[in-house]
DNA sequence: TGGTATATCATGGGAATTCATGGGAATCAA
DNA sequence: TTGATTCCCATGAATTCCCATGATATACCA
């Protein structure tokens, strides 16, 4: 299972480009295609990454999952109460490492997510995201500071 | 399962390297990865402290579970109930052993934990903390007593 | 039992490599 | 041609690798 975790800070140059942690990339390294699938978050001003190989085993496993419940009319037009995950596939791109391990972000996410010379990367697991860096530092103080409330008020 | 027992007092040299005691080593011994994964105690000064593989399992049976009940969203979104397992991995860092078994402590955690020169390991089951050595010996002297009044007012 | 040899471990410093970053040349599309 | 994109190479800084040292513990032998 690729894990992304930490968080790190890089520059976007005058042409779009922005270097993968160097972590991130070695976290994909076993997977065949070279780079990584960028959507919109439709929650947050962020960017959201995936490896190809997650993106592959998700649509496979909602592919069986629909055949399975006999659900046939999922598979060939859609019809599906969950129209978030069809969404944002219509909203993903792939992004494709330079020689350096850098991508370029879209212009579309990237003003969304409020990016223009900083981007931080931040690992979610299984997936990552990328942020504004002050925008993310906003939102990773409010993250903590819920968590602490619950923390302290719960179980360790 | 890997078991982290004892305490150790290492010294940090300037680069920020840190020898991990030997008998949490061993108790990795099996794991491909060489390292340990580290993060701040969101309770404590102090960092906590895992086995690469306790990490994958974690993210493995959250991708599972998710796909596996159909909740394809969260796997994509991670919207959830629970933002801990999601802030932890933004914390988290991964930490490689060098040929000597040392790891260098990234300056926010050492820092969060109040480290400078000296760091306690605190063996602590599945997984275990490194704390600044004045910090812990004050927190020990606090926990031990409030295990004893425990004790001593339940049981007979 | 005493003493020595051997192995393991924590620690330190210097050299080599990796990594992020920037710019220019080459390629492609219109 | 013109604009944009992709490829390739250069650079400085940070990191990682490699070897050396001393201390401690363990094993071995007389």
């Amino acid at each position: 299972m690729t894990s992304f975790i930490s968080t790190y800070e890089n520059k976007v140059d005058k042409k779009g480009r922005v270097s993968v942690p160097a972590a991130y990339r070695s976290a994909l390294g076993s997977e065949a295609y070279q780079g990584v699938i960028a959507y919109p978050s439709l929650t947050y001003p962020a960017i959201e990454g995936l490896g190809r190989g997650t993106l592959e085993e998700l649509n496979r496993r909602r592919f069986d999952q629909s055949l399975e419940g006999g659900d046939f009319a999922q598979t060939l037009v859609g019809r599906s109460d969950d129209g978030l995950v069809e969404t944002i596939m219509s909203l993903a791109s792939e992004l494709p490492f330079d020689g350096e391990g850098r991508i370029i972000l879209p212009a579309r996410l990237a003003e969304q997510a409020g990016i223009t010379d900083c981007a931080t990367f931040v690992g979610r697991g299984t997936r990552f995201q990328i942020w504004a860096p002050d925008r993310y530092l906003e939102h990773q103080t409010a993250e903590i500071a819920a968590l602490r409330t619950r923390l302290s008020g719960g179980a360790t």
